[in-house]
DNA sequence: TGTACATCAGTGAACGCGCGTTCACTGATGTAC
DNA sequence: TGTACATCAGTGAACGCGCGTTCACTGATGTAC
């Protein structure tokens, strides 16, 4: 109970957050260097100079909204990595939480996809540290096992890569599939019926059965996450 | 003979291209959603107004830069696929004529890697098409001989995304151990010592000997393409 | 070959507009006593 | 608890600037005869 935040400093807060929130959304439709710093304060609904009460310009802003995407994603990783289960079990477990996480926050995955390429260095360079992270713990989480195996460590620091590259474009695959954001803030219909109940129990967010479209993705993802597990346990004896 | 171009056709493609090269060095430092049609005319040294007799806006502009980024690439892909050596050998040429076109074309590629997921959707969409194609071509190359092994056709097809993607990711891991070219068109030192020969013969263009940074993406790139064709071979037996 | 007209790549001036940044300010919140 | 002062998130006006697009034009190249 001891440290409730200053009235002040939780408005500054919602302030900041509602910043990063309009930036996300209006970047759904652009990259991050084409976006302006008058859109995200007037779409805000705030004066374009209080935007420096936050941020020193739109590559900080950008900095702070990888730090939103990807630091959630780390947990989830862990928890992959932890499970004791056979390698059916993993792939199956990895594709679909790359499937809900893609689902949930659609609009953080395509920020990155977008920006880790993108025109600003700064928001590049964040990216690219946070992959290397994962790829840190992929790497050890597999260390255990495959060294005893007679695994190299260059080697486990590769099959580690592999993984992580092929979850990125796992997820980027799926946010094609992913219904387009409309201007008003709703979205256009599911590809395939999928027309909404009105009323009555529903599963928890982003955990409605697979669209065909996402389907198919699993389906590539999985054989592919297969193909590299069939290659790993014949890695020594060719 | 007979064709000859005429004088004024053959002046305008000269701008029309010079409106791309300059568009090209141009969006090594930005992306193309933040590149402005003077910005590219100033570079030329042709008025505003001059573009617009070459394309209709700065998406028209990007569209064309993709087929002249990708076009070429169809022929270096055919002459990978028809090789008809052992894995070894497919895996080191693959490697190396990587690294080598995007040691020639870096900022082609760059521009690729970052419009892929950027924010002009007729750009997207070109990029998509041209990948989707390779696909087929390294799948259609593929079908001989895995479909008499008994693989089926989205296996086959789901290989053949395994492996386009993995070089789109080698390609892109190289960029990354790419000189920065400095504004003054001139390029940063090479990491390790590369002092240039002040005279005499030299390697064609491209094909000096790899740098560390590059031999070490060249050799991670390696060690994956063996552990995809190790699950290859052992896919139908687990 | 020479002439008269058509085409059209590139010009240069003009336009209205939204941008990023600065500044002195206001007034609610925080703090010291 | 009440008061006097400090802090600081957000305001609103102002600035200079470069943008994309339009337009009537120019003059070299192309074409018909």
């Amino acid at each position: 109970m001891s440290h409730t935040l200053g009235v002040r400093e939780a408005r500054k807060r919602k302030t900041r957050q509602a910043l990063l929130d309009a930036a996300l959304r209006l970047l759904e439709e652009q990259s991050l260097s084409s976006l302006g710093l008058r859109e995200v304060t007037r779409a805000v609904g705030v004066a374009p100079a209080a935007f420096y009460r936050h941020f020193r310009d739109m590559a900080d802003l950008g900095v702070a909204l990888v730090e939103e995407a990807l630091g959630s994603l780390h947990g989830m990783i862990r928890a992959l990595l932890a499970a004791e289960d056979g390698d059916g079990e993993r792939i199956e477990g990895a594709v679909l939480a790359v499937a809900h996480h893609v689902r949930r926050h659609p609009a953080h995955v395509r920020f990155l996809a977008r920006e880790r390429h993108g025109g600003v260095r700064p928001v590049r360079e964040a990216i690219a540290a946070q992959l290397r992270l994962f790829g840190d713990e992929v790497a050890e989480a597999f260390a255990g096992q495959l060294s005893a195996e007679g695994w190299s460590r260059e080697d486990i620091r590769m099959l580690a890569e592999l993984y992580v590259d092929h979850m990125v474009m796992t997820a980027t695959a799926f946010l094609e599939a992913q219904p387009v954001p409309r201007p008003d803030g709703g979205t256009e219909e599911r590809p395939a019926g999928a027309e909404e109940a009105t009323a009555g129990p529903r599963p928890p967010a982003g955990e409605e059965p697979l669209t065909e479209a996402e389907a198919r993705i699993a389906d590539t993802a999985r054989r592919q996450m297969w193909l590299i597990a069939t290659g790993r346990h014949h890695w020594r004896d060719g």
